[in-house]
DNA sequence: TACCAGGATATGG
DNA sequence: CCATATCATGGT
């Protein structure tokens, strides 16, 4: 017999779920939403649950929330969990205060405004799904994500559907590096899949212990791991650990937006975005997340040119 | 067809 | 320390 727990999280403005959940239903397939309910499969101390999100234009700083497959006891901590994954705690006001005298910025900001960023369940998931986007497009990432989980994972059935849950490190531990391959998968990358996941299994890597070291001491520890450079990490500490002033200068995405919102003549380079976000600071992540967005879904700009 | 994708590593100078 | 080749395929 499986528990039903219903909660009601409530946050601040601004928020906005619907600019919120909009990227997620794009690139992200495990993310499904039908009749005005997100649904979404994820493993949580080692229990594979079902999360039914609902929200109601009357009352918009409300999120319900159905959770199948939990434990009772773990009620007070799936509630923290999902207010951290939904970043329900994040006060976006201090960083609209800053970028409000950055005429472009601040038009990006003011539509979506209270966009926040939903965050992955587990480090371990968004460390292998970021490891996994790296230097390809982010549709055929998604791809070979849903290969993944398909291959690896456990599925949850409510009301007679079926939902793919990601695997856990014992799962992907079990894997061949062959197996990846066959999937599409480059060489290199399924050894940096599998072999994170023997080193979780065993105890050689901690990922829990990244909630207690700073930013940069965090970074340092993650880009010792094969297969986790700088950009790796930033986007682990933004998507997983949802840390506030990250910066990931280098990345593509975040390049092209900055040249298009800035309207530059040229790609900045990774120097020229680091000396820009320094007026960010230090909510350098809430800006990357709009520019990100930005990139996904174009703004209305004024004398705005195709790059 | 060529080139770029929300990079990282191995190798050579 | 910097430059280049490599990966493996989808999108444009």
């Amino acid at each position: 017999m499986t528990f039903l727990l219903q909660l009601e999280l409530k946050t601040r403005p601004p928020y906005s779920f619907q600019h919120s959940i909009r990227r997620l239903l794009n690139h992200h397939s495990e993310f499904e939403y039908r009749e005005d309910v997100l649904y979404r499969a994820m493993r949580l101390w080692g229990r594979p649950l079902l999360i039914a999100v609902s929200w109601k234009e009357d009352d918009p700083l409300t999120l319900s929330v159905q959770v199948k497959g939990a434990k009772e006891a773990d009620q007070e901590k799936i509630k923290r969990r999902l207010r951290h994954i939904f970043s329900l705690d994040r006060d976006l006001t201090p960083f609209y205060r800053i970028v409000a005298l950055d005429s472009k910025l601040a038009k990006v900001i003011e539509q979506r405004k209270g966009l926040r960023p939903v965050l992955d369940p587990s480090l371990y998931e968004c460390l292998i799904k970021t490891i996994i986007g790296q230097q390809i497009n982010v549709s055929f990432a998604a791809t070979l994500i849903q290969r993944l989980t398909t291959l690896a994972g456990d599925k949850v059935t409510w009301d007679g559907k079926e939902y793919l849950v990601f695997p856990d490190p014992e799962q992907v531990a079990k894997l061949d590096y062959s197996t990846l391959q066959q999937m599409q998968f480059n060489r290199r990358k399924a050894e940096y899949i599998i072999d994170i996941s023997r080193q979780i299994v065993n105890g050689k890597i901690d990922l829990e212990q990244l909630y207690e070291l700073e930013d940069e001491a965090a970074i340092e520890e993650l880009v010792k791991i094969r297969g986790v450079g700088r950009w790796t990490a930033e986007c682990l500490l933004l998507f997983g650990l949802g840390r506030r002033d990250l910066l990931p200068a280098a990345d593509i995405g975040l390049r092209n937006a900055i040249r298009f919102i800035y309207q530059l003549d040229h790609q900045p380079t990774e120097q020229e975005v680091r000396a820009m976000g320094q007026k960010w600071a230090p909510w350098r992540s809430d800006a990357t997340f709009y520019l990100w967005d930005a990139l996904t879904y174009p703004p209305i700009l004024n004398n705005s040119r195709p790059i």
